[in-house]
DNA sequence: GGAACTTTAATGCAGTTGCATCTATATTGG
DNA sequence: CCAATATAGATGCAACTGCATTAAAGTTCC
């Protein structure tokens, strides 16, 4: 196939580039297709619930979301005013805040993986055998 | 590893949108770097590039490049503007138009091409053997 | 202790994208 | 031929993103 290293680089470059996009975009369909925001806000609030009670601070949030801080500042603000998370006051550090998921913002997560994890059954899981899903995921985490 | 075949494409789903975000905020560093336009630019410049003289239908790069109509639209005004394209009259519907790559374009694509390839190298190449990126482009192609 | 510097988070502005709609031409069916 | 429908592309508006800057609090080093 390629002829040589270079070359099949750039080959899986570009179908990184085109599979993301295409599984992307049919994963976001479907939440649009059932009325549920968009995939950020899940992983925003699935972080939050992993995190607990303890929260997060914003700018861990940013890391774990490979957000820029400007764009997460936004995004906390929305949620907040759809109710989905909680500002509260940082003791140790007050420039800071920490963030917390609701009850409403649980109650929406859950209502969003139903739909999340189906979608990714299509668009990954129908498509590759275990084995398979296991390899891409080992060659894809080498990326990062 | 994954427990069981979901749970494997669940964690390759996660791999894939990570890895595809790490890489490309990488390239895409690289270009800006060396104040060349962003990725968009020069897929539209390459298709159109060969393409050839025949030129291409906006709707023809759309589906090559997974663009929005609205989206293309307005990419081709900016590069027309640019200088990088080209509209003219399409002959056989009034409606249309075909849209042809300029010298310029062309020499743009090239400069770009330099600093794009150098970074996929950095971006897969430096951490993939060929065999692995041969691996991953199969996996990936399987889900387009 | 305090000046210089760093970190946390917000925001004004401009550029980009998404959504819905619109115009103009082409095609289809009676 | 004409009405109804479909397709190509543009555009107004609202939401979102990136960039640069700002404000406020923390840290460092003398």
């Amino acid at each position: 196939m390629a002829e040589d290293k270079h070359e099949a680089a750039v080959d899986a470059w570009i179908a990184l580039a085109r599979a993301q996009r295409v599984a992307m975009a049919r994963v976001e369909a479907r939440l649009k297709e059932a009325g549920l925001p968009s995939l950020s806000w899940y992983d925003a609030l699935w972080e939050l619930e992993k995190a607990g009670e303890a929260g997060l601070r914003p700018y861990a949030l940013e890391e774990a979301l490979l957000f820029e801080q400007y764009n997460l500042s936004r995004l906390a603000e929305r949620m907040c005013k759809a109710g989905l998370i909680e500002r509260r006051a940082c003791p140790e550090d007050r420039r800071g805040q920490i963030l917390h998921i609701s009850a409403e913002g649980r109650a929406l997560r859950q209502r969003m993986w139903a739909v999340y994890e189906q979608a990714i059954e299509e668009a990954v899981g129908c498509r590759l055998t275990a084995e398979e899903a296991e390899t891409l995921s080992g060659l894809l985490k080498k990326l990062t």
